[in-house]
This record gives structure tokens, C-alpha cells and sequence, in this order.
DNA sequence: AGCGTTCTTGACTACATCGTCCATAACCCT
DNA sequence: AGGGTTATGGACGATGTAGTCAAGAACGCT
């Protein structure tokens, strides 16, 4: 009937992402794109639309990969629930400090995107609360097996949770070291409210 | 001896600087500064150099007003410290969902340069260690105070709320609403460890 | 008042950037 | 095999952008 792709879609909105990432939405040109995707401007244009539209599609996916991530870190048994809440948070920290400075997307484009497009703000606010709900989740399992206050608010631990994720991506971006990074982390482990004995 | 300055350089070093706190560094040309400032192009690359210098000089001079607030906010008589450490995060948090979305200088530039601007990385890292310096003084004053374990280690204390400044700022961007960012503010200064009695 | 010095204005250059368009190529169906 | 259809690559146009420059304006010192 026609012409078919000659370019792998995925791999072409990853590289487009990568340099999203590594420029920001303001300093990525067209051409960059072009040229980090090895695709033609035609192909690019018929293929995503203009750069906001091709933007919004990477953004989308990325965000639902940090969900997914989230909740694949998160979720399990019962009886590692908190074994998996630490390994998840002290391994942010140590991947902030690793990327040294090339953080998380969502945080990238949140802080220069959300303010002027409706469409990112609206993405980054519902994959926070979705990271929220998978932490509110493990906060859960941890209250029935016994590693948190029975009593505590889950939810309200979760916002905390992600909050203290988020700060430590700033952090992060600045420079500050991963055994500081570390540190805070286990600080904010250890104000979780632990059961009566 | 020769023709002065007709503009006012602080008040066109704010224009500059609403200038790029509105549209980040990449999206902002020189012309809409030299709009924003009322200045002609010559007047601005004549005082204050190219666009990155200007941003530098801009961007130290709201990281000194960012450390010199904090200091304000956090530092005073013992009685009160825990008082003005509820109202300097709390506040943040209103602030942070009031401004919806138009967020912290800092946050923004870091997210968006300091992986490529090392004077950045510099200059936001110090501005976050000053920050967390007030913090610790503060917190120190409510162990003097009896509000806070004597035992506890300030420093790492402040680490975490430093943290939890940056992740509200985050959360606000995106935003959150401020009865979460203010909820959350307050699960973390609950976390906060209390004095045997 | 006259002069040297600095500031101001905005036209100008050289290049970057978004998006379009078209000639050509590659494929599938009949 | 041929034709209809879609993909490709890159030239192109219009506008945006960083930075320069020169002509003139405003001041203070003598």
C-alpha cells in the first residue's frame, strides 16, 4: 500500500528524549533532534508533529516508565516491604549522585515547562501521585508486617516520602555528595514512626 | 568627566532577573531583556557584559538574598526557634502554592544549568549548604530551648529539612495544592525527635 | 564655553531555528 | 510489473537571536 518506517519508532523518541534531557525543551533545536535521531526534518515533522507535540509524546512515556518503575520497586511480599522502601530511596540517592547533575526529566521539565504548559504540569502533578500511591502502598504492606506505627497515617508518610525523593533530586542537581545524599535519606528512614513493642 | 549611567542597575538587574525566572535561561533573548530593562542593547552588553555574564551576576545576587532570607527567618532569640522554623517552612509551603507554579529562582536555574554551568552548580550548592547552615542554627537553638532531643544531630536534622524545602518547592511546581504541601510540612516536623520529659 | 569621556540608541551582521515543501525512493496490492 | 501511497532527505523561507558598531547625546572638568 505505501512506504513503511525505515526508522525504529522507540529508538528514535529516545534518543529525541536523550536530548530533551541533556539541553532542556528551550535549548534542544530541531536539528539537534534530527541529528541525534538520524532521522531527516521531514521524517520528524510527519512522524511527531511540530517539537511541543513530539515533546508532550516523550514526556508522556517517560513519565509512565517513572511510574512504572515506582511501582516495580515497590510492590511485593509483605515481609520486604521496608527492605524495598530503603533499597528504593538510598538507590535514588546514590543514582542522583552518580549522574552528577544529569538528573531526573520529570524535575527538568516541571521546573522549566510547568508553568507555561498546562499539559506538562498536569503530567508531572499526576506521576507524583501516582510515585505516591505506590509509596502509600509499601507504607501499607509495611504497617502489616509490623516495621511501621500501626496507626500512621500511610498516606501522609507517602507525601513525606516523596517529598524527601524530590529534595534529594535538587540536591542532587547541585552537587552534593552521595554519602551526604545517603545520610538524609536514612535520617528520613529513621523519623518514620516505628510500632509500640 | 564623562556622561553617567541613566538607568538604575539594580532595578534593571530585577527586570533581567523576573525576565529569566519567568522564562528560564534558553528561552530568554537579550531583546526581551533589553524590553523588559527598557534598556537598548548597547546600554545592557555595555554594563553588564554578554547573556551569561549578566545571568551570573543575576543569578548571585538572588542566591545572597535567598541565604540572607533564610538567615532573617531562622536566626533569633531561643524561646521562639521552633516558632520560626514552623513559620519559615510553613510559609514556604503557602508561598510555593500561592505562586502557583512560578517557583524558586534557584530550583529552576539549577534544573536547567548546572549540569553545564559549572559557576552554577557552584553557586547553587553553597546557596543550599548556607541554607542548611541556618537551619542547623536554628535547630540547635531548640535544643537549647527544649523543643528538639538534646541528642539529636542538628546538622543532619537540617540535611533533611533542607530537603524537604527543595521537595516542596518541587511538588509546588508541579502543582500541589497547598493544604498537601502544608500537610506534609507538618508530618515532617512531627518526625522531628522530642525531648525525653 | 569647550573638550574629552562615557553612555545611549538602534541599525546591522552573521548565524540559528522552526517548520514547509518537493523530488525521489521504497513498499504493497492487484 | 505497474500504480497508488507513504516515507525520506535536504534545500528553502521567514523569523529569531547574540552580539557589534557608529553616530550622537549628556555630563564634568578646566
Amino acid at each position: 500500500m505505501a512506504r513503511p518506517r525505515e526508522f525504529d519508532e522507540e529508538s528514535a523518541l529516545n534518543a529525541a528524549r536523550d536530548q530533551f534531557w541533556m539541553t532542556g525543551y528551550a535549548g534542544t533545536s530541531m536539528d539537534a533532534i534530527a541529528a541525534a535521531t538520524g532521522l531527516g526534518k521531514g521524517s520528524l515533522y510527519g512522524a511527531f508533529g511540530g517539537k511541543r507535540e513530539l515533546f508532550h509524546r516523550v514526556y508522556d512515556d517517560h513519565c509512565n516508565a517513572t511510574i512504572d518503575s515506582a511501582n516495580r520497586h515497590l510492590s511485593g511480599a509483605d515481609e520486604q516491604a521496608f527492605e524495598r522502601l530503603t533499597a528504593y530511596l538510598l538507590g535514588h540517592a546514590t543514582a542522583c549522585a552518580e549522574r552528577r547533575q544529569h538528573g531526573c526529566l520529570v524535575a527538568k521539565a516541571t521546573a522549566e515547562l510547568a508553568e507555561h504548559d498546562e499539559v506538562v504540569s498536569a503530567r508531572s502533578l499526576t506521576t507524583f501521585e501516582n510515585v505516591q500511591l505506590a509509596l502509600t502502598g509499601n507504607l501499607e504492606a509495611c504497617q502489616r508486617n509490623g516495621d511501621i506505627h500501626p496507626a500512621a497515617d500511610a498516606q501522609q508518610l507517602a507525601g513525606l516520602l516523596l517529598t524527601v525523593h524530590r529534595g534529594i533530586e535538587a540536591l542532587g542537581k547541585a552537587g552534593t555528595d552521595e554519602s551526604t545524599l545517603r545520610s538524609i535519606t536514612e535520617t528520613a528512614l529513621a523519623g518514620l514512626p516505628r510500632p509500640p513493642r
